[in-house]
DNA sequence: AATGAAAAAGGACATATGTCCAAAAAGAGG
DNA sequence: CCTCTTTTTGGACATATGTCCTTTTTCATT
């Protein structure tokens, strides 16, 4: 993580994002605006958090880890989102990890700044629940579908999710096989066999770390509407 | 549902769980009371809601419905839990059916009334943030839970959750095995299998429409920790 | 080009769970 | 007590997914 000091570029970010419909004074709150690279860890479950932050900029993932180091992946996220919500309000460790998939930029507020002087904020404070709620709401939705999903419909949500999530509509690069198998919850083995029933029926096609999406519409059709994000 | 009148229970129940620390003037405040017999439908998906409801008496649970009428254990709630808030704040229909458990009672208070005069209520806006807060990372839990153990752990958890929450600590009474089944997201034909194992085991015994936990222990280690609360 | 490490692909088999259906058991009403 | 319906139980088989391992491919390095 990198501290960005540029006053312009956190002006711009704080208009576009309209934080004055919460933070009336915008020049009064001590925002610091973060950087994160492609990949990178931006919180480690059951560290400690210290700023609530809202992502301006990129695409990140939040994935919870299982006993024996397997991930799963609970959600995407993008702008504006909050990071941080249920541990600042429960002062409890961090829940889940977060990745930043895209280099990302975020707006920091330290908690100790908003316990001290925002817990009054009603426009603040609902800003929180409207985040809050949404995250409740999608991860219901998300919790009931992959109760009853197999993992070629998870697969595919997953692919659909990553790929419009970013530019490049129709090709997710990955690092392996088995990262993505984790995070669906299941094993390489069987995304592999998957993998091969959509190549052979040229939905995908696959080149080395590489996923070209051939037939959108069927991935539509198998995901079911389920979206991780 | 019956609208109950009395002022002497309402102010018991107000004191009880402090709503003097949100409403400060409790007599202000157009509190109703409500009573819901055990298995009536408090809320159907999809219904307009209209009020925020306090269970202040009871257990009920959450189930969400999925395509063909089915439906899935979300999970139970306890004194004092909230219901209503993602519809409140997010002004969506009914997102999962609510039924009470076990006879329930209710402080509702309506939504036209709170958003008239309650949302600069600092007090009132952290109380839910901390209810909302509580649902999602219990949410998180148990979504990662279910994606991740079998039906065997799952029985195991819904055994326990429901016990605990009923005094009787050591039956529970249902109606047939298809709407455990349902309520766990399998077949009937296969909790049969979990269940006769169980009994051989001799973890539980059945009887027609119950069951008998005769050791405890061995579901709280098949349960792994995790329960539908 | 030869070699070796890492990743990918997949064979063989085991287990969990679903589907379909039939037999057995338990009420309900005459 | 008999008959009918509902619920429970479980057989037989199919499918989804996991485990373990071996082979193949890829890519970097010599």
């Amino acid at each position: 993580m990198k501290i960005v000091k540029n006053e312009h570029l956190l002006h711009e970010k704080l208009v576009t994002y309209h934080f004055e419909t919460i933070f009336p004074q915008l020049k009064k709150h001590p925002f610091v605006l973060q950087a994160f690279e492609a990949g990178e860890v931006m919180l480690a479950e059951g560290a400690d958090m210290t700023s609530l932050l809202y992502l301006v900029e990129g695409t990140m993932k939040a994935t919870a880890s299982v006993g024996n180091g397997k991930s799963l992946l609970l959600r995407f996220n993008h702008p504006l989102a909050v990071i941080g919500d249920i541990e600042f309000i429960r002062h409890v460790p961090v829940q889940s990890q977060i990745t930043a998939v895209t280099d990302c930029l975020c707006i920091a507020l330290s908690f100790e700044y908003l316990r001290r002087f925002e817990m009054n904020n009603a426009a603040f404070l609902k800003s929180l629940l409207q985040h809050v709620t949404y995250k409740l709401q999608t991860n219901t939705t998300a919790s009931r579908v992959n109760l009853l999903s197999s993992v070629d419909q998870r697969f595919a949500s997953y692919l659909l999710s990553v790929t419009d999530s970013e530019d490049f509509a129709y090709d997710m690069q990955y690092a392996s096989v088995s990262e993505i198998a984790d995070l669906l919850g299941t094993t390489h083995r069987h995304l592999n066999r998957v993998m091969k029933q959509l190549v052979e029926r040229r939905v995908i096609e696959k080149s080395r770390r590489s996923i070209h999406i051939l037939n959108k519409a069927a991935l539509e059709e198998l995901s079911q509407g389920a979206r991780y994000e």
